[in-house]
DNA sequence: TATGAATGAGACTTCATTCAT
DNA sequence: CATGAATGAAGTCTCATTCAT
């Protein structure tokens, strides 16, 4: 996963970077509410008031984590989308991988957001979602209606169902990477790596997506 | 969603049972640690001593809502299995069917585990939730494996991918709800409600399926 | 003083009115904001968390000193005024002897009226305080002038700045204790208690008031 | 009311002058515990870390406040009080005159008196106030009995008592100013500013102690 | 001289739980 | 069987102060 210290200038920083890395950690893994302000504290090694000092509150510190993760939310794949050197089938493949690239490298970050956003306690944040969601939603399923028209893909496949295995395949690789390891561990002999488990889930939904786009004879 | 007290003597235990029934709806809405006991009591408007009255602690409490739930995971559509009135493309019908109403009827059940027990906290849970995934798991690529073998479905299918799908689209679809119901608005200009979601989710899953397990001439 | 569990049902609820008197001290002699609640829950002799438990928190603990001793702030004087069988004269000496009696046994409760609600904190309190005043002044000026109407008093005087002595010099008297003490001392050769203190400002409002309203030939 | 900066070399002490202005303020206002440094940094406008740095700690803070403002308390009336030129009664409205104008300058300082000091906090504090007290009282009783001696003062007068309503009626107008400003705009059908209050309480103590002192036929 | 960073202590409050009835 | 009362532990946050620069 990218680190914070990359986003922001490395000056004397540390300490805030340090809370927000462990924070997010954390979150991710006990849960918003389930974490203690003593917890962060002490696996970050800065004193209980550092938190507040810095963030004013434990919500302000989930919402600095988000505020500062939303750069990395934001697709760099727009302007490959425009291009025209690529096949709308290599462009396919080129938005799964960046796609699972995307969702893996915030794999914390987005751990949260099922845990905590997808309820209503976060107004705000919840919004916030929302229209990434949307936006994405948009993007994908314009590249698809254009393949389309086009006649690259297949005009009968449902967009909006179509797009929504993309993350519904990658939400659910990460969310039970123990349960696909051990079953795979079973299947092939031996455990894959992270890597190779990603790796796994983007061969599958490039086969799953040419299964469904593509026009038969 | 069945309710507790269906599963349960109906005498003079409706003070506990209305504790589990308020308890699951609230963890399953704000999670675990974010829900207070006080919280639950009020709702279930008994006394705070009440819960751990009757069941010790709070977590002894999430426990006896996994145990009671416990039941209603159990698929009972082993025996359809094996039955031979049906082909193997129907029980597949059948299955999709079965699996996306006993997801939706534990939803909020569902939405506990994914909150709060695909996590370290709690090691018999997690066991618990392990077993019946990998159960569950065994039933339906026994299925297609037999399926694959008696000729019906194509033998280059991926049965662990494939299988996949059918949690990962279930899930997608109940945790995405709002966005869901807000995308199907703009697209068809009705708000769906949540049956017709989850007919339109069972719809998908069967072409998606059927996609990927026919064989092509 | 009288006491809270006077004005209370005297059940269980020892602990509850312990706090309200021990606080009431405390809030008095050192002030709202100088004083902890676990100041309050040692002094009473009880755990930190019933002063949340009982109030909700430090500063409805507040109010409702103020709430029970609200009803020693009535003047029961009143109807008094209306009786027939007093001159004017005698109810002036019964209205000075009722005010500051009813002022120094509330004399904790005054002191943080002038502490803590003389100011723009507490805007509730602090419009509860005025329109005591208001009252207070309204039944004495109007005693006032209908004696003055009566030809009992002087109709020179100034009925406003006339009732400014009242509270003027109980107050006084009340907030300097240790000096009058001190000069009394001095003075007289020996301490005086409060109870003499008390006396001592109550002949000299008599003679104070006797000096302003009478009618010189 | 009069400004630090007049009494300090106006050079770069201008922040540690504003500190001093804004905490005296703020003390008055708020209490000294319900004000925090932090608050008197910000309205000052400087670094949380200057109260420290200029002045040690926040209760040195408040000495400072008391060391500069008891040049204000000193009672420039003294050698007017030895002086040929006037009548003791002339002598008596001048000294009226001088102590509403003294106290109402030193309204703020006085508030925290009465707020933070009549308390047994600070024992050097109190005892501060009190041996002002003391002086001041020493000072006006001296008077009045050197008055009564030479004929022209009531000799049936208490000395202590009638110097009482001195301190207690211009402590009563400061802090009742809301609700004098209140009623006498019901009865003369405006609003006085603060320095008409300030000249009718002075009217109503020059025609009171008249009252108090004058000899009867 | 001046200050941003950092901190230990303690503030108020809520927590899940237990006790006495 | 049921509950109001009570509690110790821990929660988040603010406090005045100090440190390093």
């Amino acid at each position: 996963m990218l680190a914070f210290s990359e986003t922001l200038p490395m000056e004397t920083k540390d300490k805030k970077i340090k809370i927000l890395e462990v924070a997010e950690e954390l979150f991710a893994n006990k849960g918003y509410s389930a974490t203690s302000v003593r917890e962060i504290a002490g696996a970050a090694d800065v004193n209980v008031a550092m938190i507040s000092y810095y963030f004013g509150s434990k919500e302000s510190l989930l919402k600095e984590i988000f505020h500062f993760r939303s750069d990395f939310m934001q697709t760099q794949t727009d302007e490959v989308m425009g291009s025209k050197g690529m096949s709308n089938w290599e462009k396919l493949d080129f938005l799964i991988d960046q796609y699972v690239k995307k969702f893996s490298s915030n794999h914390w970050l987005h751990r949260i957001i099922v845990r905590e956003s997808e309820l209503n306690n976060n107004p705000d944040i919840a919004e916030f979602i929302h229209s990434r969601k949307k936006k994405h939603y948009d993007m994908i399923t314009g590249f698809l209606k254009e393949g389309q028209r086009q006649g690259d893909f297949n005009k009968e496949a449902d967009t909006l169902w179509t797009y929504t295995l993309l993350p519904a395949v990658i939400k659910f690789t990460l969310y039970n990477e123990a349960f696909l390891k051990t079953t795979l561990e079973e299947r092939d002999g031996k455990v894959p790596d992270e890597n190779e488990l990603l790796e796994n889930t983007k061969q599958h939904l490039k086969k799953l997506f040419r299964k469904i786009l593509e026009i038969k004879e």
